[in-house]
DNA sequence: ACGAACATACCAACTGGTTGGTATGTGAGC
DNA sequence: GCTCACATACCAACCAGTTGGTATGTTCGT
């Protein structure tokens, strides 16, 4: 049987936490072998340099929260909107213990990276707005459930659910306290609540709800 | 004439450009002093170490942006809500050009050394903090003018408005443009909008207003 | 069935350039 | 003539990346 490349696995995990406490700069390649627990060598066997593990750092961040949310229990919600609630719900879960733990790698690594290493930017960004299209559809759900002329796409309002769990992150760094990460976590909430109650109060009607229907046609 | 120390000003503005092109980590003190224009020994003359450069740099983007908006004209509308909104409409318009001429130095700064160089957090802490404070009073007096009865601080609030902004920065730094932050602006402008509208229509009577004025009280 | 050739997975020691920081010098103004 | 505001020259530590290995397989011709 070959040899599983332990090795790699080590050091994209460790290479996680180091990026979620210092940054990708501050991260010296000794540094994240040592917290592998494998040699300078075993780094170089696996990355070309230091910007190929930024990237494969991102594309695998990619994998495990893609994993985390794909088998999450809020897609079972029989409403879509619910669904949206959910999620948010689960993300505000997520936030506790240290900030290391439960803050973005993707978001984190970008913020120093985007105008010297392209390739980890779009990495970064491929991993942020994915994540962000598995909730598009729940939203264009909810927003047909309802009937709701909106003026803001499903697609504006799921990005706009990672800024401000990217921003919850970066202020609970400035504070070095994650209750108020929280704090905008219900806010989104209240926000997307209010988004479609009173949408639904204003506008549900048999005729917005066509209008409506019929524009998201001509979107595509 | 005593010569003013212009080369500690042509530090930490040139400081202020590199942290947000390239982070605070990556900007070394070398390259800091040849895009300010001056030597090494004259950074060394005014800041004691690197991390003393990066406490000046944040203290000294509180005071530029507090100069910034103190005169903005949105404070002379007369309503309330009218003033807050039209806080995000100047922030707003601020988004454009290139990521690095809008994007917020104490943000990027706080997330790659919250944790190794405490006084720099602490600084980028305060300049996020203390703005987002500029904010409690107008939109305390929003909530009085309509008399409601909140389930959110005047101060989750203000801190709110500043995580999406920092989030819309990070959002466009993943994608490589500005166009994804201004619609996360929006939404924060939509919410507010909402937060207040459908307030003022379900809750605003003269026993809610009176129940809002003393909760507002016990809480001080 | 077997061994030569090759591939994978890793390691220890090294290198040249860069880093933050220091020691010392200099010239202009009060 | 002394201090403030810088400049020059330098250093030890650290940096990403390289070199040259070893141990453990796997492939394939015979």
């Amino acid at each position: 049987m070959v040899r599983p490349p332990a090795a790699r696995d080590k050091l994209l995990c460790a290479a996680h936490a180091l990026i979620r406490e210092k940054g990708f700069n501050a991260m010296s390649v000794d540094e994240l072998c040592a917290r592998a627990g494998v040699t300078k060598g075993a780094f170089f066997h696996y990355f070309r340099s230091k910007d190929e593990l930024g990237v494969a750092a991102a594309i695998h961040w990619s994998v495990v929260t893609g994993a985390l949310f794909a088998q999450a229990e809020y897609h079972a919600r029989s409403s879509a909107l619910e669904r949206v609630l959910a999620y948010i719900d689960l993300r505000r879960s997520l936030v506790r213990g240290e900030i290391a733990e439960f803050s973005c790698v993707a978001g984190t690594m970008v913020q120093e990276t985007y105008r010297e290493h392209p390739a980890i930017r779009e990495a970064c960004g491929a991993c942020i707005f994915d994540h962000a299209q598995t909730l598009v559809d729940d939203i264009q759900a909810a927003i047909d459930e309802r009937g709701i002329v909106a003026e803001w796409t499903a697609e504006s309002l799921a990005t706009h659910t990672q800024a401000v769990l990217q921003g919850a992150f970066v202020l609970a760094k400035a504070r070095g306290d994650a209750a108020v990460a929280l704090e905008s976590v219900d806010h989104l909430r209240r926000y997307v609540t209010l988004l479609f109650a009173t949408a639904s109060q204003r506008e549900r009607t048999p005729t917005t709800a066509r209008r409506s229907a019929a524009r998201r046609r001509t979107q595509t």
